[in-house]
DNA sequence: AATGAATGAGCCTTCATTCAT
DNA sequence: GATGAATGAAGGCTCATTCAT
């Protein structure tokens, strides 16, 4: 019975083995250089599997790619409104556990670290899968993102002008990820390991907070 | 020989409408697409000069590249420190200035509006030429802002919080020109032209001056 | 013994809705653009069946070919001397009968319409079945031809000129095959439904009868 | 100066040899096995060229196909039209002098022998060339051949009348070329050297011209 | 100083076939 | 009896580069 068991279960494992396999170095390989400097052919090499799978499990380069990312959502996107849906904290609080979470997702070098990596690359230098990113993966964000910047105004500002809240808090963030390279040069000293993570965050939550409430006392007292 | 030297340079740098041509037209492709991908094909179709021209003046798309970004650092680094070393301004109006025109570089539309672009896409896209471009263009602005930072928060913080300010600002700006794709699909009504830039530096300029101010309250205050 | 061969043979080929409907699948795409341009999957996906079925089945897409082509002698030939052997009507009205008859095993668009076709393209573009279809299926066409052009000319000409006979005839109707697209272009008039197939066979018969009888006039006036 | 005309002569033909190789060896594979069974590595491996070549001189496979037709037609137009304009000869002297032209372009085997074999493929195995193909060759050959038709007549019959009467001519003629594997099994003393094709064509020529006859007889006596 | 011609490496994809169950 | 998974060979094409003049 067990046995038997085991080889139904190897057999899926098995056979499944390959476009798993597939799927997770695909994202790596995505999240390190982006679609376009990505081959097939190093994809598979990476899997150990023959360069023509893709196009067997997957049919093309563009559906492999587009594969990962929902796999991607599928992993972040049930996690991700159920931490933050809740109103119980102070808005600052729950401010600042949003910008460690998505730094976290787009920064951290675990494993299975291209979650958010993908999502951060697609912003800038985007694909034909743009238009899905944002829908499932962005704008959900930005509008989480605008009400708790209307929370902690105090008020509701013109649309624009709230966009543009929501855009100084996540460009904050990004500029970690995407100019790494140059921070790395600039300023030597920070890390990028879960402390460093957090002491970034740290710093775009007060950064912002600070300035949220300024422009709100302004506001008010203007 | 010195001055035999300089003419040969001057030669070799103003001399020869293949050469420039060359040089401008792949300015402008780089800045479109990046390096990878644009192609020397497409540099000298739009040059109108041999598919071979660019081994022939440069000896490779890299070292073209690396040309490319010489020439720009020529044309900006002369105006850039004289227009801002200027002290007589407040610095809150000295940062709104570097902001608009940090912006205006990057953001701009204007025909050889490539000199921003292509610091701003090797940040996010990091060739080997890296290490140069933030020695002449980028430290120097980042340094800019760290003492602009100083001045305005009244007080010297540590050395790597001085750096994250610089970065929570410069962060903001590049946002708009990252994740303009993304930014598109959020919110059309922002706009790209040069009111559009003003505002959206307006706005930057507001949050962070906001910041600044009210955590030099508080840290005097505390 | 026989009769165990003779159930296993009918089993093998009666039995199994896989291998049955894959050969008449494969029929019709092998008809459709010839042997080359069909893939297996093609034919595997139109016949609802998996991929490897055919090299199960058949062994290679070679042999599935030559399995279709002997299933298809296998439904005309029975009848095709049958109808034909019969010399009671006027040797110029069994021409007319050929004629027609051969053009609707070629043209006719019904659905299992592939048995004339796939000679046909044999014919153009011949693959290794080339042989055994010259014998099994053109050789008696050819034949019963020369016999009945003997007949209509009263005497029979040298073996080379009969046969010269044979083709032009066989010529002209294939020609409406072959050439359909060029037809299309050059005269859009020309339809290709059983009355239009009626109308082109109508003419080839007289052409060719009417050529057969002056020659025939002439050899004896001569 | 001799040398120096050698030398420029040279230049050129070295210069221009990639191109006419791949073009002459291009127009084999193509006249030998179609478009589509053609591959650019065995046109280049057989031109002794690099694999690139054909991108690089005429952009890819099916342009070079383009204009290998091209040069088909440079070839042979500038001939056809005025060997067979000359009216003096008796109307059944020129069908024999059309006809024996027609194969021979489409049967001889000496060099380049695939002008007339391309433009025989083209009607069986037609590419988006074809229409291009309809209009500069076939067209020219259809009308001429209608026209000698109503002056054998001695009568213009109906359009699509006129049109069979041409392809009842000109489907025996591409017999002997898409048939040709058939003929070699079916009557193998049937040649295709030049006088194998003058045979061929004379019983052509006989056939048909019997066929006009009897049939303007017919018509007028009916 | 400059160029047209040519090249080799590498890209993504398609295909008939084989493997393991 | 039948199939999903996987493979190797080959296809057309693009690219930066080099050659010969």
């Amino acid at each position: 019975m067990e046995g038997k068991a085991d080889v139904a279960g190897k057999v899926k494992d098995l056979n499944g083995k390959t476009r798993a396999s597939l799927l997770h170095m695909a994202g790596e390989v995505f999240a390190e250089g982006g679609f376009h400097a990505a081959t097939v052919r190093d994809i598979c090499r990476r899997a150990r599997v023959n360069a023509a799978s893709i196009n067997y499990h997957f049919g093309s380069k563009g559906e492999l790619y587009a594969a990962v990312l929902e796999y991607s959502y599928a992993q972040t996107l049930p996690e991700f409104p159920g931490a933050l849906k809740d109103r119980s904290g102070p808005p600052g609080e729950r401010l600042s556990l949003f910008i460690r979470g998505f730094m976290q997702s787009v920064l951290d070098e675990g494993r299975p670290a291209w979650y958010g990596k993908l999502m951060a690359r697609e912003m800038v230098e985007p694909t034909s899968a743009l238009d899905r990113i944002v829908d499932k993966a962005i704008r959900p964000r930005h509008k989480f993102l605008r009400e708790l910047v209307v929370e902690l105004l105090g008020y509701r500002p013109a649309d624009e002008e709230l966009s543009r809240m929501a855009f100084s808090i996540i460009g904050q963030c990004l500029f970690y990820y995407h100019a790494r390279q140059v921070i790395a040069r600039l300023n030597p000293s920070v890390r990028y390991d879960t402390r460093g993570i957090g002491r970034a965050a740290a710093h775009i939550a007060l950064f912002s907070l600070s300035a949220l409430k300024a422009i709100s006392r302004g506001k008010k007292g203007g």
